[in-house]
DNA sequence: TAGATTGTTAATCGATTAACAATC
DNA sequence: TAGATTGTTAATCGATTAACAATC
């Protein structure tokens, strides 16, 4: 559904309003505004319907959004009305705590392929996955299909860990390894490093 | 050293930056450029000047910046020459992994308080600490004296926990649960939701 | 109807980039 | 010196906000 040219930074906002959005569902309300939503995320209501007028007519004037309503379009716009299959790359502290995260699975995303490179680790389990052998990271991703990855390995192997997913046909990455990644256009990367985001806000702490 | 009124997207970048001079660092490198600087990180040479002369002239024309020099700069803006301390709210896995974590001592960020509230949990161990009771939260950050926090409990809650750490004097929150906090003006929130992340890349595959 | 809230336009605000003199 | 790269200015580009007609 990817339609014009929307900024990404808007496409960054949609899972925030979405999340927001399946918790006033789970908190059993019907109906919001962007005045509402605005004030829960600390986000100017103008920018809530502009962002949301890039993909359509949602709301209703006089009422507001049908919180169900605009959910499920939300998740037609981001694509995640469908199951996503994961492989993760790296068994280590963060991998396994990924591993055990119930999060992905009730939000559609689903660890398929978990890989490590340690022959100790190789051949167990966490949870319901068997750990394989990262050297047939490649292989394995392209006999399944998947598009997604998540790495966790250390810093000093996440480039070439990053390479051969790409090489393997993933698309998306998310990135542990506090380290950026270089990847060919096409293929999507985000990154999560907490001492990155515990930095930008000491700046502001004496 | 927070000085004039610097734009926050300019903090958000500083973190990128000493990430990875403090790589280069590691690889022995002792000099480096705007234009290879942002090529590693995919942004422009020019925007990597202006946001480094907010603060001061760091380079030399015609060599570019030494790596050291200019990685000890940002570290002195950031306020990230000396370790602070954290306290930990929410010992499931996430939590744990967290607590296991070597990047946090490694660079600057000391665990000193980990909290949960399940009795199971209160009292035993992960590494060399202890478990404390949630219920005394507040009285041990206090008297701790600690202002960094990293919350790791459910949804349902974190705003009341990030309530309490803001209560006993916290200033600056890293929120793991998908939920987004509201706290005043003058406490710093950044949120990490891998789902959020993944969900802002499936925008684009299909 | 009166009140509320949308979707959208135009104005404002802020961030990025291009260009170049200064100079190492 | 010639080449390279900074710091900074001005121009461009893009994002946010304010305002309001439309209408539920």
């Amino acid at each position: 559904m990817a339609q014009k040219n929307i900024p990404d930074i808007v496409i960054g906002r949609l899972p925030i309003y979405l999340r927001s959005l399946q918790r006033m569902e789970d908190e059993g309300r019907q109906v919001t505004s962007s005045q509402e939503l605005g004030e829960r995320l600390g986000i100017s209501a103008a920018q809530i319907r502009k962002d949301l007028s890039q993909f359509g007519e949602f709301g209703k004037q006089g009422t507001g959004y049908n919180i169900e309503f605009l959910s499920k379009k939300i998740r037609d716009i981001l694509n995640v009305e469908r199951v996503w299959e994961v492989a993760l790359v790296g068994a280590g502290d963060i991998g396994s705590a990924l591993a055990r995260y119930n999060g992905f699975n009730q939000r559609g995303f689903l660890i398929k392929l978990i890989f490590d490179n340690d022959p100790r680790k190789i051949g167990s389990r966490i949870g319901e996955f068997t750990i394989l052998d990262a050297t047939r990271m490649a292989a394995e991703i392209q006999r399944a299909g998947v598009q997604v990855a998540m790495v966790s390995v250390p810093a000093a192997h996440a480039q070439g860990v990053a390479d051969q997913l790409v090489e393997a046909g993933i698309k998306a990455i998310l990135n542990y390894a506090p380290v950026n990644l270089n990847v060919p256009a096409g293929v999507r990367v985000q990154h999560i490093d907490p001492v990155v985001h515990l930095q930008r806000m000491t700046y502001y702490l004496d």
